[in-house]
DNA sequence: ACCATCTCTGGACAGTCGTCAAGGATTTCC
DNA sequence: GGAAATCCTTGACGACTGTCCAGAGATGGT
């Protein structure tokens, strides 16, 4: 295993390490790429090297095995993603530009990370079955219910009024509505991007309690 | 293939095309309880097999290839589904009653029904990637989008309100709810089936608008 | 009772899979 | 510049896959 053989050294340097890291990682894109276009049940490790610059041997040269070159693949991801909106949250001054922002990013990226997409709901789906992967995408599930969270909070602030449902509700809310836009939306459906825009400004709307 | 040897023949009884599409029925259900086992990346035909009366070679003769087996499993879970709540829209006589009822009867398929749930979500999402599963799936989906939408649309009459969503939005909501709590449920989660009742209540409350 | 047809078994097939190890190629360090 | 460590390729392995097929067994009509 790879990771004894660095840990067993005597000295290591810096150097050695982030070329480590930075080679795993370039594997994991190449993983990704490959994962998001055939998805989890057709993906080998050889198609994945085929992708990359290198066969398909060193794979187990940086991973030990093929869960672990998943799961890896899954963390990256994941960085990348749980402040997608962060700077939405930030900036919007009115309970009407977030959700008009939220909107927004949101279409953007079913448009243009849908493949990402779609590996996403194939894992969450995979950890269904794998006990192996539940760990890392139960986390990376929690952070993007905080992400939506952070979102939903600060709408009820600018709009001055209290929620009407809790956190786990709003994120499956907003995970039901993105998962229906990018099945229309990979199946052709040309009005789906613009559809999920209003729609997530439709119900946030909606989680609002409207004063008495 | 069989269809055609049946199909060719001079005259072929009632009772024979009966059998045979009775042990394809059979033959999917052996299917269905090791697909929503082991997850579609997983289950072999052999596997399928192994898990009914049967040989893995009699497979073919009753289904064409490995596709085939697996929509005519994918239509046959349908028949069982669409009409879930139908008779708690049929029976309730207050907004109140039918939103306890729905709630009631979610959390009791998501307690129940797991299994067959997952595979469920597994499929659709196999379906983004799979181009031949596309069709039925999505026909699918518009079923439990239209019987969801029986549910509000009698909510709304029942509590005399107008609607504030889509029937999409709508769809896309209660099911996002649902494959949360399938999540939380098969990963330990005791309160996940509880919860699911009482988010669906609070969610059905707020689809429809205050009047002012 | 016999024969045609339907039904099913079990093995063979060509591929593909994850994994591993032997050894070349490259880099690093003194 | 040479030894040592690291990096990468190549080929092999056993297991497993979907598919096909020859033939045995069961069934039903006459």
């Amino acid at each position: 295993m790879t990771q004894v053989v660095h840990a067993g050294r005597a000295r290591v340097t810096r150097r050695q390490i982030d070329k480590f890291a930075e080679r795993r990682d370039q594997l994991a894109d190449s993983a990704l790429l490959t994962l998001s276009e055939l998805g989890y049940a057709r993906t080998s490790l050889r198609e994945i090297a085929q992708n990359s610059n290198f066969s398909h041997g060193v794979l187990h040269y940086y991973f030990s095995d093929k869960v672990e070159l998943i799961l890896h693949c899954v963390r990256r991801y994941k960085t990348e993603c749980v402040t997608r909106y962060d700077e939405i949250v930030a900036c919007a001054a009115t309970p009407g530009e977030l959700a008009a922002g939220f909107g927004e990013a949101m279409a953007a990226t079913l448009r243009n990370e849908a493949h990402l997409h779609r590996l996403w709901y194939d894992m969450r789906s995979q950890s269904l079955f794998e006990p192996s992967f539940r760990t890392d995408i139960l986390e990376l599930d929690h952070g993007l219910e905080q992400m939506i969270w952070r979102i939903v909070l600060r709408y009820s602030e600018l709009a001055g009024r209290p929620l009407a449902v809790s956190r786990s509700i709003a994120y499956a809310v907003f995970d039901g509505l993105f998962q229906q836009g990018l099945l229309k939306h990979l199946c052709g459906d040309e009005q789906a991007v613009q559809d999920l825009a209003s729609s997530v400004e439709n119900v946030l709307l909606g989680l609002v309690l409207v004063p008495r």
